[in-house]
DNA sequence: GTTGTAATTGGCCGATCGGCCAGTTAATAT
DNA sequence: ATATTAACTGGCCGATCGGCCAATTACAAC
């Protein structure tokens, strides 16, 4: 047999392909690192991290274990590497998301259908977030982008309710609260309300039945009374 | 030293006390089990099923780890039965709650503060909800008591949109998953948004702050526009 | 009293866990 | 070309995992 070590697999492209390196290097510390935390944060995900074994982890990054306490000390280290990674980029989306809308009118909702169908289409989302909220993560420091991404929100509130717009006796923060709240618990019992409802719907129809009702609690419940009726009629809550 | 054999520590009571039975029974296999039951459940909320030993769980509740084989046959099992008890208290209590608003008039404002205190001093359901929604498990059945605590309560709800005091464009499983969903993210989330807030105010403070915007911005939602005037003022939201 | 049944114990098993270490190899600096 | 550093490998460790089994013991039925 050729004595070709067994480097990372999925070489991804043929060797003269590379977009921005220049050498096909058969030593790459950064990909191993990557392969690692995506392998990691995929199992994690799935498993949870103390059912998600370091060799598994090895094995689906196709490296060898020991190669994760090189990269990283230990699994508790991993652990917390993978989800800086995750909500540095979870946070990232959900800022673009907010300054997204441009009109702080129809800000909230948008905020709330677009985050709807984020943790819709992200499933993995919810379940990894459902993970870290389990694991009582005792050093747990909210990330600047947290607190960067409140801040952008209870800005842009104080705007909507300086118009008019937004009853002003709300709390921005909880405002904010409340609008995550309702998508994320929504799906993170997905499947006890299928179960529950037993097949009288399709998913897909059912998400959106509940998107429209939420939708209209939530608006209705922060918009101030005179201006209640604005928005009403019912439709199609999206675009 | 007696040869006294190591059975259940903590007899609770002077061998002359009991309530019903009548001898201080050496063996006492339905003890053993909800022995076995009450420092699993408490084993399983603290850090998790798969995180959670069977050596630990035996040490807990006094007896050896065969016993937990013995009487539940795998850990598996065991986990099933805990979440079995657990929610069927759970649902228990919660059926009481809703039955226990004479009035549909303020049922939804009710049942939301009820429910909110009910989580506030019981985090611990919190977290077993929590890894339970975590762990798919995938041969999930609704429990009985779960179905009829949503016919019920989607009863009542119909009452009180007969009467016009509930919008009547709104279906009644989602408004209660909504008021479901407000307390519940809260206080999943109870750690992150303190330090996210880092000592500003203090937590009970906090929450009763978030029940009140809470509980506005839901009962606003739901009602019908011609009557949102009746309630307000904002003041206590208890009572 | 005898017998049967089941609760209970301690010990043991193979598998696997996270972690460590000596040694090898590739990239880099000099 | 040589030395140095770090990525990487294979193998090993003690501890612990869930589970099993033979033996013992308490209780109930007869």
């Amino acid at each position: 047999m050729p004595i070709t070590l067994g480097q990372h697999p999925a070489p991804e492209s043929s060797p003269d392909s590379q977009s921005a390196e220049d050498a096909p290097r058969r030593r790459d510390p950064e990909a191993t690192r990557r392969a690692l935390l995506d392998a990691a944060e995929e199992l994690f995900t799935l498993q949870g991290p103390s059912a998600t074994s370091l060799a598994q982890v090895a094995k689906k990054a196709g490296v060898t274990k020991s190669l994760i306490h090189h990269h990283f000390g230990s699994k508790e280290e991993l652990w917390t590497e993978v989800q800086e990674r995750y909500f540095s980029e979870y946070f990232e989306a959900q800022k673009a998301m907010i300054q997204s809308s441009e009109s702080t009118e129809s800000l909230l909702r948008d905020s709330l259908v677009t985050y709807f169908r984020f943790l819709q289409t992200h499933p993995e989302s919810v379940r990894f977030l459902t993970w870290t909220f389990a694991a009582k993560d005792d050093d747990h420091c909210p990330t600047k982008h947290e607190e960067e991404l409140f801040e952008l929100g209870i800005a842009r509130i104080r705007e909507s309710q300086a118009k008019g717009e937004i009853r002003a006796d709300l709390e921005p923060f909880f405002i904010i609260k409340t609008l995550i709240s309702l998508p994320f618990a929504w799906f993170q019992t997905h499947d006890e309300t299928l179960a529950l409802l037993d097949g009288d719907v399709e998913p897909q129809a059912l998400d959106d039945l509940y998107l429209r009702d939420m939708v209209e609690i939530f608006l209705h419940g922060v918009r101030p009374a005179d201006v209640a009726k604005e928005e009403a009629g019912g439709g199609d809550p999206e675009k």
